[in-house]
DNA sequence: TCCCAATCTTGCGTGGCCCGCACTTTTTTG
DNA sequence: CAAAAAAGTGCGGGCCACGCAAGATTGGGA
């Protein structure tokens, strides 16, 4: 749907991959729907025509089929990067491709952003879609590396964590604000990221009011 | 233990957190020392002398209990921050809080590195050190803003989440490697998130070897 | 001092999830 | 086309999260 799917694979190999991205979607589909805690492993498999069991062959748990979607998406980054022209500098790289990324799928529909309001606050509830997100990372990280050519490695992971933070702020805001674009936060964002910190110029110490926020529950 | 417990608590409050406390503790104590696979929340309860049912009153889940370790000992940086000189810049204020914060731990048991390394594995598994993570990072963005005096909030979500993922890479570098200190990285760390990302040049592609990194299980 | 109301703990029962194992069905390969 | 490799499936077990409805504890008046 997203990319080619290459013919030169086995059957075996396609359907396997339909399957998954079939259930991911089914996955999907009902939390969005009924909210993902009225959603059962058996009806995600019943919705895709397969046996429950089969189901967690594929996912090993229903938040983490939900979240494959974020982290399938984004499969599209490495070659993306990889295909930035010879003389750019990383970073200017780096944001390039991740805009294009974002840029590709298009702003995200708004029907459903209540509902993905609800989801999200019960996928963070569980971590997963920080676990998502992290995969992500860690492939952005490895082919940074391999772009920088053998860069501090510690440093390659660091932008990439950078960079995915930059991403997770800006979707947060979009899907928590009304109508605030995604991909204008999004740029603006990584070009703090590339100023660097000092930007933010503060130290007035204002009133000092009685503290409202407590350690407690995730929220989004 | 780590900080004062105020005295002017109720008895009720002061036995609700020394539970809290016993539980998440012995839960760390316990997964350290079987692999979290291996215990049960009975154990846990068992443990501390307590019903398994209420042990699910203060936690929801066993990964749940052993990061709360991880985000209470961050409860210091909230004052730490504050507590800054009043005409320091802003990002000076955030970094020295913040190694503050660490530096009063010290380094962390040599002896346990290896257990620890198993744990994360497992944590990372389920997300919930992400989301331990998480907690934390909103409440710096929080104070960050209280103490920037009204600044774009976008940006000290921006801010906390880089200072956060800085202390990420850097914990994981130290519990991966053999030896390498703590602080060190992490003040290195910081200090090229001040510069900003340009620091890192490259653009000399290399070889394009195979790619051995797939989209898939969470690796630490 | 004593008692009541608020709060915490606990046992029980339910529904659900994750996964190992063994068996059937499908695809691949020689 | 037959044997081997790999997926799908049913079953069963262990565990977990949580609602509910008693008990046990604590705190603050009277």
């Amino acid at each position: 749907m997203t990319s080619l799917d290459p013919p030169n694979l086995s059957l075996r190999e396609r359907k396997k991959r339909e399957a998954r991205r079939a259930l991911a979607q089914a996955a999907l589909r009902l939390a969005l729907d009924r909210g993902l805690e009225n959603v059962r492993v058996e009806d995600i498999a019943t919705e895709v025509g397969v046996s429950p069991r089969t189901f967690n062959n594929y996912f090993s748990s229903k938040e983490q089929a939900v979240c494959s979607m974020v982290v399938d998406r984004h499969e599209g980054m490495r070659e993306a990067l990889l295909a930035r022209p010879e003389g750019e500098p990383l970073w200017e790289s780096v944001k390039q491709a991740v805009v294009e990324q974002y840029s590709r799928e298009g702003e995200p529909d708004r029907a459903y952003v209540t509902r993905l309001r609800e989801l999200m606050g019960q996928l963070m509830l569980r971590g997963e879609f920080l676990n998502a997100h992290a995969a992500v990372e860690r492939v952005l990280a490895e082919t940074i590396a391999k772009r920088a050519g053998g860069a501090d490695h510690l440093l390659c992971r660091l932008m990439a964590s950078s960079v995915e933070s930059a991403v997770r702020v800006a979707f947060v805001n979009w899907f928590m604000s009304e109508g605030e674009p995604f991909l204008p936060t999004l740029e603006r964002l990584l070009d703090e990221l590339a100023t660097g910190m000092p930007t933010l110029t503060g130290g007035t110490t204002p009133k000092t009011e009685p503290d409202t926020t407590t350690l407690g529950e995730p929220l989004c």
